[in-house]
DNA sequence: CATGAATGAGGTTTCATTCAT
DNA sequence: TATGAATGAAACCTCATTCAT
């Protein structure tokens, strides 16, 4: 109902064009998302610097997604309806998360590949790469409205693009006292 | 209703001890998760070590506090009713999130004092450290039940402190070449 | 809707040429039915045989128009929105049905007079005339559908024809044992 | 929600007894229409007199069900809502129509084996003996309410079953002129 | 204290009808 | 004349809450 109102639609509008709620969400995500993880793949394959600028680009890209309050709402919506819609998780999880977590794990590969990051185990690596991302997100939907000062997903996954880049460095051998 | 049966009572109990949806959410989060927050304040008044040690002990608490399945539905109940219940996420926001930030930031301000850690933007560096916390146990209430294999929080937030406190170390200047 | 579709039009041309819903069965009803039943009265006024075989005439009639699913999807529209639109019950009564009935009490009448029937209350018998014919349209339009072997129209009737002439036919004296 | 109106309670508390719409058909089915089939089961049984007998005993029992207008509403639901719950067809079909027929079908072999009837397409002649007891049951409930003189179930389904016993008795040879 | 039947507001969906083009 | 997008009333269903017992 109340997106119908925003799309300045009856309620009956919206089912010329969705099946349902859930085509609706998935729609959403389809226009919304998948491309955004589409050009992430594209910025992957043309990138042939260090894995930390790719890491680093791949940030500044995501943050500039998650700015967009529309796409914002979709991991809100997707992790509330989750129970409901079993579906559109399936979706979700094949189109948007395990293709950000493969993202994620061709940076690690190259980083390791390259000497830049330590061998990590890749499964913890990238939930925790993607978790600061998840985190603005939500952040940004839900608690982070009652609070003064916003979150800004840029300077946020900025830093935390440091502090991981950091965390996951090869160790150089220690100078001898 | 789901709540009163795993409770043993009827729905209409309910009523008698809370007043509704939201005074019973308060409640569980007030009884499952509040004394933990409380435990590990309590923890980081006593303890004396390193700052490295210490945010180990609590991710530890907190790995135990999230793999019950009641205390990590919660965050995804506060996520997606933050719209509808205001006060709940106010309530939650003071006496859960912003305790949880003021341990990190402790936590942070104390390796810094020492050395352990290099100067960083405590908001960030604070929300970077709740990040996989919220992470795994969001995980575990949505899409992580459609994978095989179950992301296990004590092993995830294992690595993932490693990868935060090696980000976070104060850097030792570079041998000269 | 699918009415458009079928037609070959858009669904807000049916609005140019009919009111709504209820006069387009109407329209339908007319020119689908109406005429039918005029030819069964052409029939019955033209022939000069025995009852029984214009009875069988007729039959023949109504398995040939039964036949055609347009026409026979209206007696289950009928009787579905019967509650709903009484104009348009009340039309079919008057156009389809009582003229059914009519012609059903003509054949009786002719049967009785020339001996061939034994008299029968009329509107009992009339009734029983009839029903086998809605049966099998109404049959086919709605459980009919669920079974292997489709009911033939002109089969049923043929049979069910000489059921009822030998039923409503005029007892000879039995022979004296 | 008129259903709810009926029974005096609120459109919700349906759904404390039904599953949902299609669950309210056939629990009503199950209630109201199935014992009488089995009662009617029952009756062949025990009976051991004619078929003719037999057949006046099921239509006396037809003719008393049916005159109950929650029974009589339901034929003409199944057909209205037929292409909208197949389950619901499905399982009319299985319950009542197939019992339905197989009883006629008995009564029909019992005939012919006794000598009373003469062989007929056993298909045919049971959908035959139906057919009035659905149609006074249908009339009823649809276009019979805008006539003046309502079709009394018992009285048409008596002059019925003369007519269909003597259509299906089987000839006695004519006395030789 | 405890129950569980009942409620009704609100969410989701359908469909007959309208209207700008 | 024809379209098809848009509508809104009504159908179906859910769920947080109430209340008689």
């Amino acid at each position: 109902d109340e997106v119908a109102r925003r799309a300045g639609v009856s309620k009956g509008t919206l089912y010329l064009y969705f099946e349902g709620k859930e085509a609706l969400f998935e729609a959403v995500v389809r226009s919304a998302i998948v491309p955004r993880i589409a050009d992430a793949e594209t910025m992957l394959e043309r990138h042939d610097g260090s894995a930390a600028e790719l890491l680093a680009k791949l940030y500044r890209l995501f943050a500039d997604v998650i700015s967009d309050p529309k796409v914002s709402a979709i991991p809100k919506l997707v992790i509330a309806e989750a129970g409901n819609f079993p579906d559109l998780s399936r979706f979700y999880l094949r189109e948007v998360v395990s293709r950000g977590f493969r993202l994620m794990a061709a940076v690690l590969e190259r980083g390791i590949a390259r000497g830049e990051f330590r061998p990590v185990n890749p499964v913890h690596a990238t939930r925790l790469m993607i978790a600061p991302v998840l985190f603005v997100a939500l952040w940004r939907q839900s608690l982070g409205r009652h609070e003064n000062q916003p979150l800004d997903p840029e300077a946020f996954l900025s830093d935390a693009l440091s502090t991981l880049i950091d965390g996951l460095a090869a160790r150089r051998p220690r100078p001898v006292e």
